[in-house]
DNA sequence: GCATAATTTAATGTATACATTAATGGATGA
DNA sequence: TCATCCATTAATGTATACATTAAATTATGC
């Protein structure tokens, strides 16, 4: 997001990258504490960089430094899911308007109509990873095609923080097919020009979205992910 | 916005709230470059606090840290401002409509109120400093009336990045009569419970306000303030 | 035996020395 | 004279030693 293009040269650099993937990949749980020195001899480093890395992540909201009690992956509630749903329906539904205002070609949109399709193909063989992927990356686009860097910024940040806890619920939901009727009517919209319809549809498919996730973390009892 | 509660105990948190004072004070001018070892040793402390204090900084967008060019206060174009008005209208929209369906009594909602009786004041004495201020806190309180700690963030962000930006633009602007007109209409609208309306008048408020400003900007050649 | 206070301990917070790196300026060559 | 390469330098990046602090534990008084 902000610093290296491709090869991380600093350590505090590697460190956000590694400490990103462990917490995505779950290897560092919701919840748990870690100490300062274990995560840098983890990493191999001195605690300098990690500590300069941990400062970061706790902006990006993926954990609490808690003097003395080491920093917490930041477990997430269903209220939490709910904030981050609330705040990602507002700006992508923004970007949504901001793209159809946009005048895009059907060429310029071709990205986002291969990513429906990827997630098409993803459904029809029942790959949830594979979906789960390509639902990220039409939304990532989506939010692009709005120019506006600071939105762009936000949502990928709520994205992070659900991120996470899709492990955890990916396999229980019920198989989204509804989900890509939306998304080809948020790119007609684009397509068409129409600002207030795309960002209408987008925003009834991130707000039934919610819905799902919210109360699936509330039947299964999670009170937190 | 993290950690401390009153009093600022480790030098690091110093180094932040005291780097946010130059910034917003306009000591630390928009576009100023500064050397790590400057800014510590006019703080008094390491360059160890104060890296990290950078860190935080950045993370708020205030500051971009470039190496070996020093830390720039980061300066804002006519563009950026209008992302940022964006962003702000969008959330503080939300706020407002999940404010009206709390249901907060009118004893709830007697600080907004007073606080839009302050800017009345402060605009019959053509105070623009305490104007401002007041509209600061309607702003904030708003937001927090919605409930929601992500948007109270985001929103919180957003506001400091514009709030540099006034010391250079609130004594060219014409006085913002229409502004409280607004303000009483968002604050009616929460107590009536019209969701709809809360955010409608208060989407419309912040439109009229962005195309104020960014106008300004453009006007008088401020490609970055 | 229990509560409180003092001591110990283990973690974070800070300063500093050192390593690394990119920009600057000068030398060397054509 | 100009371009390229090398050396210098000045900044950031990192490791480490040390200071500080809050929690845990033990000791002490009642």
């Amino acid at each position: 997001m902000n610093t290296q293009d491709h090869r991380i040269r600093s350590s505090s650099g590697q460190a956000v990258e590694r400490l990103r993937e462990l917490i995505f990949s779950g290897q560092l749980g919701a919840g748990s504490d870690h100490l300062e020195s274990e995560l840098a001899e983890s990493l191999g480093m001195s605690r300098t960089p990690v500590r300069e890395a941990l400062l970061v992540l706790e902006g990006q909201g993926l954990v609490d430094v808690r003097p003395r009690k080491g920093v917490r992956i930041k477990p997430l509630s269903p209220v939490d899911m709910a904030e981050i749903y609330d705040v990602l329906t507002e700006l992508e539904s923004l970007a949504a308007a901001n793209a159809a205002r946009e005048g895009y070609s059907a060429d310029d949109l071709q990205q986002l109509e291969h990513t429906i399709n990827l997630m098409d193909s993803a459904l029809e063989e029942n790959d949830r990873g594979a979906w789960a992927r390509a639902d990220d990356a039409f939304h990532a686009e989506l939010v692009q095609l709005g120019r506006n860097s600071r939105v762009e910024a936000i949502a990928q940040m709520m994205s992070d923080q659900v991120r996470r806890a899709r492990l955890v619920t990916l396999h229980m939901r019920p198989v989204p097919n509804r989900s890509n009727e939306d998304h080809r009517a948020v790119l007609d919209a684009i397509a068409a020009g129409d600002a207030d319809t795309a960002a209408r549809v987008h925003r009834e498919h991130r707000t039934a979205a919610k819905k799902v996730i919210v109360d699936l973390l509330e039947t299964h009892h999670l009170s937190s992910v």
